[in-house]
DNA sequence: CTTTATGCAAAGGGTTTGCAACAAA
DNA sequence: TTTGTTGCAAACCCTTTGCATAAAG
């Protein structure tokens, strides 16, 4: 469907690694990236369900670290109890997160910066900057105005 | 021992909540602030026990979220399974952390501008930031070289 | 055929919680 | 006393894992 590259991409890279091409994983591969919007190890499960009814709990564990190996989908650390994943890191390498405490909502932002600034503290420091993650939990103007949000997307 | 404003600090601010002052509460804060390096619940569990032998593990796992309320103890997501603490936030409120993946050592520095900075994309998309969080997995370029490194403190 | 992958269900492991006993105030 | 707090152990919940079966190559 969406992203014909990206699933292609992953599909090589596996077959690269010496994995074998199973339906469940490319379900898993399909469902990871037909979405723009971030999702939970379950919520992926069901997703992939819906194209391959086979796909268990277990393999979508053991899948998702693969394609976190790729650099095409990112692990995100919401603060939550469970891990989220973002497959937006193809299209926006440098983007962040904004967490917000009064609609519970993602909201995701590029800083093109960020990067080069701290990997240069960090080179100072001896250092060789492999991932820079940046979380701002923040409370919203809008709702602390209106008592409302009106940001409803991920 | 160390850092008595900082205890003085807490107690004051759990009397102020209303909270009782127990001899197990008393300890878990001075266990808490008596060293500067970064510790699990259990690790400070350990260390509590020292002081007052009846601390649980329950009363730990309570009594975290309200040193972290204060502002004076951080929680940080290493990555790793457990949460970990720093008690290092009231001397040194701008600090982040770089995590080695050589040595698995972590290593603060400070970056006083990173705050306001992101303060100000933040604002720009309407949000008031509660909390900046930045968080760099690097490799040692000491390491790299000698195939050691030198760092051996948190 | 050989070898890797899968599903299932149980185990793991940090954290939370219900409850009766206990101790601040 | 009254009411919040504690310790214990069980419950939670996401994630990982052992194992027999299945399927990719």
């Amino acid at each position: 469907m969406t992203k014909p590259d990206v699933k292609e991409q992953i599909i090589d890279f596996m077959a690269n690694q010496g994995m074998r091409i199973t339906v469940q994983r490319q379900a898993i591969v399909e469902a990871a990236f037909n979405t723009e919007e971030h999702y939970t190890a379950e919520n992926l499960l069901e997703r992939a369900r819906k194209i391959d009814q086979s796909v268990s709990r277990a393999t979508v564990y053991r899948t998702l670290p693969v394609l976190v190996k790729t650099g095409l989908l990112r692990e995100l650390d919401l603060g939550k109890n469970e891990m989220y994943y973002d497959p937006n890191y193809a299209s926006h390498p440098n983007h962040n997160h904004i967490i917000c405490t009064d609609c519970d909502k993602i909201v995701e932002f590029d800083d093109y910066c960020l990067d080069v600034r701290e990997s240069f503290i960090a080179n100072n420091l001896g250092f060789r900057p492999v991932t820079v993650k940046l979380r701002i939990e923040a409370t919203c103007t809008q709702f602390a105005k209106t008592g409302a949000c009106s940001r409803k997307n991920s």
